[in-house]
DNA sequence: TTAGATTGTTAGCACTAACTAACATTATGA
DNA sequence: TCATAATGTTAGTTAGTGCTAACAATCTAA
């Protein structure tokens, strides 16, 4: 991205997202935010206000999301294997795109409520998972059990790991990659019908 | 906890955690921290000598620890239902019990130092886990597969639980504990010999 | 070229925070 | 009972933070 061709507020809202990824929303003041930027002090406040009011609309502009609905009609090919691959790369782009929101969010209880925005994919993808669930017994391809309870354990699975990367450093070499495979046969074998 | 018999370090360091896993070590103020303890802010220099001392010393007071080595040893079965339960039990205890103390150190990267200290179990329990499957494997209890691929599958799914529940707002109403049960359920079919 | 928009600079307000000094008061243990 | 330790109170230092006002400078579009 050519800072080049940005305008300030773009360019205060990605050094806002930068600043406070590393080091927290009040770890951060809006004079390093500023100098990061490259503007004056007095532009981030004429443009946004409020340090708070920048953070919300960095999240609306840069918060990714995508219609999960729509990827799992043309996508899910009623294969277990393969579907939970997709679901799972799915999950792993969204959350990788969102990580810097995510850990803002995430850290600091006064912004409990622009977290709330954050809570939209994971109870949208935990409905889908469980509709997937339940359609995938009717059709006699996986074993009789607790949809919703099969899906709160992908995503807590799934969730463990964003997680564990997402905070520093890791207690294994093995790749996300390699665990995700293994964990999905695990799902494969154990929802067998 | 009898806080009529708590010296005032004791106070303090308790108020502080409090205080703390509520509203982030940058939310809360040494003047904050003495006052729900009911001492004076002098009283707290004096003992501690800085807030980040304080915080120090609460993480060496209070930080719960066991030995993973005598429980994995006194009680595993060779069961690898019982065996998975028992360990998940474990980790979610020891867990709970840290949560504050997680929290904390876990929200704030200027307190990475701190966190380190916090690393100690979930590598000794990937090692632990690691062995265990390998000897499950030797012992023809489980099908053959990379051990600490499982071992790293079983711990981020039950990291996800812990998180999830650490950082508020459930997206489930399904408890915990059935969700684990039926974990551990899927890890006994797909590990299956 | 020029009017209007936007930004930079300087100075400042109001307040908070971590921490300290000095003296008074209270608690404790010998 | 009393010396010492510990704490409370008052006042303060140093530094920083979010934010604003007023005026100068620069940019942009007509």
């Amino acid at each position: 991205m050519n800072t080049l061709t940005l305008d300030n507020k773009s360019k205060l809202m990605l050094a806002a997202i930068d600043l406070m990824a590393e080091k927290g929303y009040k770890g951060v003041s809006t004079k390093e935010i500023a100098a990061a930027a490259g503007v004056s002090e007095m532009t981030l406040f004429r443009n946004f206000g409020s340090k708070k009011s920048l953070l919300e609309q960095a999240v609306e502009r840069y918060h990714y999301s995508l219609e999960m609905e729509t990827l799992f009609e043309e996508n899910i090919k009623w294969d277990l294997r393969l579907d939970l691959l997709m679901i799972c790369q799915m999950y792993h782009e969204i959350m990788q795109r969102n990580r810097k929101l995510f850990i803002i969010v995430l850290s600091d209880n006064e912004l409990a409520d622009i977290r709330g925005k954050a809570d939209k994919h994971p109870r949208k993808l935990l409905k889908l998972l469980t509709d997937y669930f339940n359609e995938m017994q009717s059709k006699n391809k996986m074993l009789s059990t607790d949809a919703e309870t099969q899906a709160i354990t992908f995503m807590w699975l799934n969730y463990g790991a964003f997680i564990s990367q997402l905070f520093g450093a890791s207690i294994s070499n093995i790749s996300l990659q390699n665990v995700m495979n293994s964990s999905i046969e695990l799902f494969v074998r154990g929802l067998a019908p």
